[in-house]
DNA sequence: TAAATTTGCAACCAATCGGTTTCAAATCAA
DNA sequence: TTGATTTGAAACCGATTGGTTGCAAATTTA
């Protein structure tokens, strides 16, 4: 199975279940009462999360905790990274404009 | 057609057409080139890319231009802040840490 | 030990996805 | 005007998706 982030990130649910489990580890039981839909469906989506190691288990007991990878996340922010600094500059040139203005302003 | 920006950004051709008219707006048959798969399926993630915003349109005689909206790619980086907090607190835990240690070998 | 709880896996299903081929409309060039 | 080019839409297709139910294994509790 092909498995990547963005294909990770896709579905809201896993979206959801990353921001839940970023604040504390959290058991599939407990995440599936967060969501409408079953357990079992929220099963799958960890391992889909797991599989692309967005998520981390330790066992404990009969009961799995699941826990957010925080440097897988940072794949995401390297692919956004030139991007960013489309914006960035942007904002650069917006601000240059500005500057430029007040001396125009200025020269009044 | 329940179209939202992550699962756009989801497919891999999808994405290199993004950092393509990043550089440079281009027309459907410009992008296809780049691909192995045929126009009109360059045209139906266009399509999809469009319905999201993520691209916007320049119709210039026949031919149709495509370029980035960098604004909405600010939304992934949006979603994306809250987890960077975390990974950038943990390097300030680790530079305390770090700096810990300098303390105590001059201690010594 | 026996019953209850927690979990993951397999089988199944409707809907969606990404691709194709075909076709029609609009614009440009000869 | 006629023919070529560019594009988008429609119809179709196999693969994948996200959901379900049922079941088995492992662990905890009574």
């Amino acid at each position: 199975m092909r498995r990547d982030i963005f294909q990770a990130i896709a579905d809201p649910t896993r979206r959801s279940i990353l921001t839940l489990i970023a604040v504390q580890a959290m058991t599939p039981n407990a995440l599936a009462e967060h969501f409408d839909s079953s357990r079992q469906a929220v099963s799958k989506h960890l391992k889909i999360l797991h599989e692309c190691e967005l998520v981390s288990q330790e066992q404990r007991g009969r009961e799995v905790y699941y826990s957010l990878e925080i440097d897988k996340m940072k794949e995401i922010d390297a692919w956004l990274a030139p991007f960013r600094q489309i914006w960035e500059k942007r904002l650069d040139q917006l601000d240059a404009l500005l500057i430029n203005l007040k001396h125009e302003q200025h020269e009044k």
